[in-house]
DNA sequence: GTCTATAACTTGATAGAC
DNA sequence: GTCTATCAAGTTATAGAC
């Protein structure tokens, strides 16, 4: 621990930062150890290869999605509730910009980053599931977080959030009865 | 027209299939050159720069989602119903794969491609509106959509569409009564 | 309109000093 | 643990032949 531990948490969080403001492209190694106030050499010593940091990312964001499942399931407010408010990206909300780094390389074609996308994604919405006790209106909840979030994955932030979770939150509460 | 005007076209299907299938930093001009069947010079003469190649695959999107909103208006299924369906992006549709494709460019910053995805969303929005007559909901559905859509960025193709498209068309059916 | 050759620069990675 | 070379490969773009 102590300052390698550290200088890596560092790195990932400057590795994130570059991914989700300008892109993979964006995110060389030169730029990364730069915007991580380290040496290209330092970079190496604990990331050994691009792939390696990479590596790093997606299992770091593994652990953020699964303590998030918990903290959704305590929600006051409900997990569906929870899911829509996280799922527009704050500045400072590490999780959400991990997440979306992590779909910059989901969407160039990296299986690990995939998988980790598709096992959080079932646990959130089997916790949403358990809310509102319908599997469709349970995807039907997550996918207006997931459209939510691809806004602010291009920087769009939605001006009427507040709107949002409530018309939704109306819909669940009045399910429509059966014809 | 002839053949100067499909060798561009079939530039821009190169660039955007590349994009969608490995991601901005596997799109390079040789790449794209060889995708197309034409040689890097050869791109280059249509195409003057990256810059424009950009510049031409926003504009060609610009002009498809224009399109698609007179044809959302005119679906039998209504609205709502046709931007879901057509939110999973199939692999002969080359609207939604140039819409991922823009989407990338998006992500990165590229302002042009954030300014058109901001123009269109509001012109499909406004399309859903006059079906549901109401703003809140129609950002609901327009949301769902931008979920399945944000799904199939990453090749996760839902298995329910049928149950989300009636189940959000339900939902709709028979809006709550205010309390 | 399309090609090859080449220039100028960037990127990921290695070696070795401190 | 961190740094400064250094290198091979890849990237955008230009020039000029056909």
């Amino acid at each position: 621990m102590t300052s390698a531990r550290s200088t890596r948490e560092k790195l990932l969080d400057a590795f994130s930062e570059l991914l989700v403001a300008a892109g993979s492209r964006a995110a060389t190694l030169d730029a990364v150890a730069a915007a991580a106030g380290v040496s290209k050499g330092g970079l190496l010593y604990h990331f050994g290869s691009k792939d390696a940091l990479v590596d790093g990312l997606v299992e770091r964001w593994r652990r953020m999605a699964d303590d998030d499942v918990r903290e959704m399931r305590a929600a006051p407010e409900g997990a569906a509730a929870y899911y829509l408010r996280t799922s527009v990206v704050e500045r400072d909300d590490p999780l959400a910009r991990t997440g979306v780094a992590v779909l910059h390389l989901a969407q160039e074609g990296d299986a690990r980053a995939v998988a980790a996308f598709t096992d959080a994604t079932e646990d959130w919405r089997a916790a949403i599931e358990e809310q509102v006790g319908d599997r469709v209106l349970s995807r039907v909840v997550q996918l207006v977080g997931d459209g939510l979030w691809a806004g602010s994955s291009i920087g769009v932030a939605p001006d009427d959030l507040d709107d949002v979770v409530s018309g939704v939150t109306r819909l669940l509460g009045e399910p429509p009865r059966p014809a």
